[in-house]
DNA sequence: TATGCACCTTGTAGCAACTACAAGGTCAAG
DNA sequence: CTTGACCTTGTAGTTGCTACAAGGTGCATA
């Protein structure tokens, strides 16, 4: 298959196939007699594990780790394991971080009660460090 | 006060004052004979403002809009609650986004039965698109 | 046959918001 | 007089793509 009907199976655009292979994410295709790529189910099979990687938020480094560790089938899958916990910390950790922003910012929504800028508290607010919301 | 000191009162790094200050974000401060930098309390307020819209999730274009419309003290701040409730919204929508990621990482997580690798559930999982999660 | 159009190729540059040098100037302390 | 902390400018790197530009290829249609 070419690019444009790889890139259509998996919802990815062509210009990303070809930067996953200048990155080495994914291995080079084979070429037609016009120079084309030409992908295997193979390819299909590994893009699509990029991208779900990715998707859950992996980052590329971690998305290099865990396609060496597929590839080591007898290893035990430990490491695997740990890619993915470590993962959903960072998730937890993000979202703990945006839910308090979240109530920062309702806070601050809440504390506008006037009509001019000179007397809104947002603005107001706003100028004073973090931590010392309104009140 | 030099920008040593500017960084260490606000929690910013030297060279992000200076990359504020030819992004315009920051106005230029005042030299002195050796050249050096030379801030006032204005510029104190002006970059407490910026770093806590920054913390507060705000890009840099609605930093600068924020900056814009706290100069127009007679203005209705109507455009700064918007601005606001604006990013109120995206964070609440990269909460939502977030929560369905930690959920597809825990349920790969508990996919995980066997030992090595090519038994184990999540490296098979993430070969497949996503939505069609273990099971 | 010509021509149009979608597709492919490479290479380069841009995005956000910093961050990290490198190479050198300034200033106070020991 | 030298060390060391600080400052200056300028340039390049980070992450993960995305967007051209300039040209080649493949196929259907007038
Ligand atoms: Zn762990
Ligand atoms: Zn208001
Ligand atoms: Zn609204
Ligand atoms: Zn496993």
């Amino acid at each position: 298959m070419r690019i444009g009907e790889l890139a259509k199976a998996t919802g990815t655009k062509a210009e990303t196939i070809r930067y996953y292979e200048r990155e080495g994410i994914l291995p080079a295709a084979d070429r037609t007699d016009s120079n084309y790529r030409d992908y295997s189910d193979n390819h299909l099979a590994a893009l699509t594990f990029v991208r779900r990687a990715r998707q859950l938020g992996f980052s590329m480094a971690q998305v290099r780790e865990l396609l060496d560790l597929s590839d080591r089938a007898d290893k035990p899958c430990q490491e695997v394991d740990e890619l993915v916990h470590e993962q959903l910390e960072e998730v937890e950790q993000r979202i703990v971080d945006l839910l308090s922003l979240r109530d920062e910012l309702r806070l601050l929504l809440r504390s506008c009660q006037a009509n001019r800028i000179d007397e809104c508290r947002i603005v107001g607010s706003l100028a004073r460090p973090l931590g010392r919301v309104t009140r």
